[in-house]
RNA sequence: GCCUCUGUAGCUCAGUCGGUAGAGCAGAGGAUUGAAAAUCCUCGUGUCGUUGGUUCGAUUCCGACCGGAGGCA
């Protein structure tokens, strides 16, 4: 079977994966899918840098801002719709773009990861949370050596959740977790991805993230803060950078300047846990870009790369 | 002008009863299979303000000077 050509634009938060994305598919006659575990979610719109209508020219974004914020999502969920866009998008004689910077969540999807078998326990989770509270980190992770030794030796005690989730596996599924991750590689990926980001120099990086930042607040980011915290306990949606941070400003605990410097610094820590990601993926074409590149050069570099990889799968 | 406190890693500060120093944060690198914008791991040499003195040896004690904070006039 031939496998389907996917692009793929990722890269750290404010490279300008957008942008590159919405150029593309108009000229590429493609649709693009999310793959940004925020921009899901419905209203959070300024903090996670949803494109707006209007720059999105008209072309379908997919697997955005379709989720109430009260709602959870993992990546299991979003591999099971993303498979169901590409087919339809592929169905309709469209080119699909993935565009995103969650990199589990793109490595899960072209990688054909298989998530159906496991289920959650949020039950247990709590159980062997407080397990680990009143026996602390090093209990949990005795637990796990006992039933998969090979999973334990590649955690430590205080990446609890990860723990967790492991003896979660076992108990759900009566299979290890090392056993599962094996056999969800073990169906070859549907899919050709043509994967592609935007390389700025760190500083340079650094300094767009800095500016973003001022034009979210700009637009209004302080009110779009006060409204997500009035409705409150969100599972996955309260992780998002841009409101927790600016939550002691909201509270009148801490100056303005302050909870910005820190919503900036934790936006470059994100960008850093990114770039470790991505660049651990040798089939990445990484377009190497400062703040006086040409967008457009960018565009024609972009597409010279994808014709390229087309012809030779 | 006088008195007191203070000057140690990019920042906030420990510490050395005299044998050239260490935490947190920042920063860098890494991991990443159902919370991933989350979670976790690793990495610390810096004229110890400057300059004299005492000493085998001073960042540590003493003096002077230069910054900073406070108090009295």
């Amino acid at each position: 079977m031939e496998k389907q050509f996917v692009v793929v634009i990722c890269g750290p938060t404010a490279s300008g994966k957008t942008s590159l994305s919405v150029e593309l598919a108009k000229e590429l006659d493609a649709e693009i899918i999310s793959a940004d575990s925020m921009q899901i979610y419905k209203g959070m719109d300024i903090a996670t840098a949803k494109p707006t209508v209007e720059e999105r020219q008209g072309i379908p974004h997919h697997l955005m801002d379709f989720l109430d914020p009260s709602e959870g999502f993992s990546v299991a969920d979003y591999v099971r719709l993303a498979r169901e866009k590409i087919s339809d998008i592929v169905s309709r004689g469209k080119l699909p773009v993935i565009v995103g910077g969650t990199g589990l969540y793109i490595s899960s999807l072209i990688n054909n990861i298989q998530f159906e078998e496991s289920e959650c326990d949020y039950a247990y989770r709590e159980e062997l949370r407080q397990l680990a509270e009143e026996n602390g980190n090093g209990r949990l992770l005795d637990m796990l050596r006992e039933i998969d030794p090979e999973t334990a030796a590649t955690l430590h005690e205080n990446n609890q959740s990860r723990v967790i989730r492991a003896l979660e596996v076992y108990r759900t599924t009566g299979k290890t977790m090392s056993q599962l991750q094996k056999e969800s590689r073990t169906i070859p990926s549907p899919y050709e991805p043509c994967m592609i980001a935007l390389d700025y120099d760190r500083s340079q990086l650094y300094d767009r993230i800095n500016s973003r930042v001022d034009i979210m607040l700009r637009d209004g980011l302080i009110e779009e803060a006060r409204e997500f915290y009035e409705a409150e306990d969100y599972p996955t949606a309260a992780q998002a950078i841009g409101y927790k941070e600016l939550l002691p400003y909201l509270k009148g605990e801490q100056t303005l300047e302050t909870c910005v410097e820190k919503l900036k610094q934790e936006t470059r820590k994100y960008a850093k846990r990114q770039l470790t990601w991505f660049r651990r993926d040798e089939r990445i074409h990484w377009i190497k870009v400062t703040k006086d590149t040409d967008s457009r050069e960018i565009l024609e570099n972009a597409k010279k790369y994808i014709k390229m990889y087309g012809n030779f799968c």
